[in-house]
DNA sequence: GTTTCCGCTTGATCTATGTCAAGGAAAGCT
DNA sequence: AGCTTTCCTTGACATAGATCAAGCGGAAAC
């Protein structure tokens, strides 16, 4: 059975949002779901160049490598997002799964099409990719003159940032916020340009100070967001 | 005296290769020639919003900072790239002349005009930003993963393919090239994540290797261009 | 219930690169 | 030409984070 886009959960700020309701109930027909397992790539060699998707639901990553194995995640994508790249030619980055990830899925011709056709759709993808390109440069910066303290707590900070537009996860009228780290310990340090071994004392470092707590591995508690914040630019001066 | 388009030097890689004889005609016009100095912004404070351009000559910088003053240097613009965001909201990053730039001006509401109306110029608009981002990431690999030879090899490749494009700077049958580096010491090492004297001791290593030669500074002498793309990409395994 | 495995933590040491400090050389100014 | 400034180089030393090595704990397998 298939699900109306009218009812889709993230509607409301994925891309689609700029097609009135008469264009989204024929794409309905030509979309198609599809759920991936964490540590799957999202799509096969030669679909990743002829579909494009929007995330419903997980966290993907995105990553490149130099021949010796040694290897940079250079994104995420969030419920919302949208992954792919019309017009572009035919090498795609690698996109796995981070986490277990639903995916609604276009032909890319097809997406190309309303591109076109619906001067919205463009402008709100125009700034996707504009926000994307920000957001890496922002890692860069991170990449190039950060601590290892000062890029763990960015980390922290963006997943939840991102995760919170999502499920509501705060919990009440604390200052407090819980969420579920999309990524393992191997990638956080593949993101932050580290080792698993600083990336854990780190994590141990702000639990310790009572900025965070550690619950089993993957799930934090941000208990002082403002300090988390401090801590994400300000080490040094 | 306004030049004419259809004469300019960089057109056939620039993205107004997209328009026909007779926009372009049209265009010529509306277009704003204009020099900065190195050193200067590309744009005052309200134009970094409301125009968009061209790199006719020279090289422009991109940076991003913490409020303690870590810069981080996020892009490279040469001849033909475009600089701009159409659709984007009211923060565009720093962009600075690196050498001696010179730039042909448009109104960024115009050129979102010609990006409805021309469907071959949207497509080379998203593909010249599917190109940056590309470029942002493989950077992102440089400073999470990269030795800081590598990242000296890599600049110097960068520089090389970008500025052999313009004028056809080989020395004729040898293997070697010759350039002059856009960026100052200053300015590699916060391209590259790195301190000026690391900047400057990595050159001199491989230029007493024999893989390079230093002429007054700026001046760059490839020797050996395959173990400079070796020593970009190998140094650990 | 025990074993195995895998992801994570923790500690001890090492090293690439940063930091500090001192010249040198090119370029602009008087 | 001499002076000042700016940019670059070079050396000595310090350190953040990598590397190496061991142990822990929970989940899956048996």
């Amino acid at each position: 059975m298939r699900l109306s886009c009218r009812a889709c959960a993230i509607r409301s700020r994925a891309l689609c949002r700029a097609l009135p309701d008469a264009t989204l109930d024929q794409i309905n027909r030509l979309s198609r779901r599809r759920r991936v397992a964490a540590g799957r790539t999202l799509f096969n060699e030669d679909e990743s160049t002829t579909l494009v998707a929007t995330v419903l639901s997980g966290v993907a990553k995105v990553s490149v490598s130099l021949p010796d194995g040694r290897t940079q995640v250079v994104g995420l994508h969030f419920p919302s997002d949208f992954i792919g790249r019309p017009f572009a030619g035919p090498i795609a980055p690698l996109t796995e799964a981070a986490t277990d990830v639903e995916l609604c899925c276009f032909e890319r011709t097809r997406f190309e099409g309303l591109l076109a056709e619906h001067k919205g759709l463009e402008e709100l993808f125009v700034r996707q990719m504009t926000d994307e390109l920000d957001a890496a440069r922002e890692w860069m910066l991170l990449l190039g003159h950060k601590t290892a303290e000062e890029r763990i707590a960015s980390l922290l900070l963006m997943c939840l940032r991102r995760l919170q537009a999502d499920d509501c996860t705060r919990t009440e009228d604390t200052e407090e916020a819980r969420f579920s780290l999309p990524l393992s310990r191997t990638e956080m340090a593949q993101y932050l340009g580290l080792t698993i071994e600083t990336v854990s004392r780190m994590l141990k470092r702000l639990s310790i100070d009572g900025v965070i707590a550690i619950e089993s591995g993957r799930g934090i508690v941000v208990r002082d967001r403002d300090e988390l914040q401090r801590r994400a630019e300000l080490n040094k001066p």
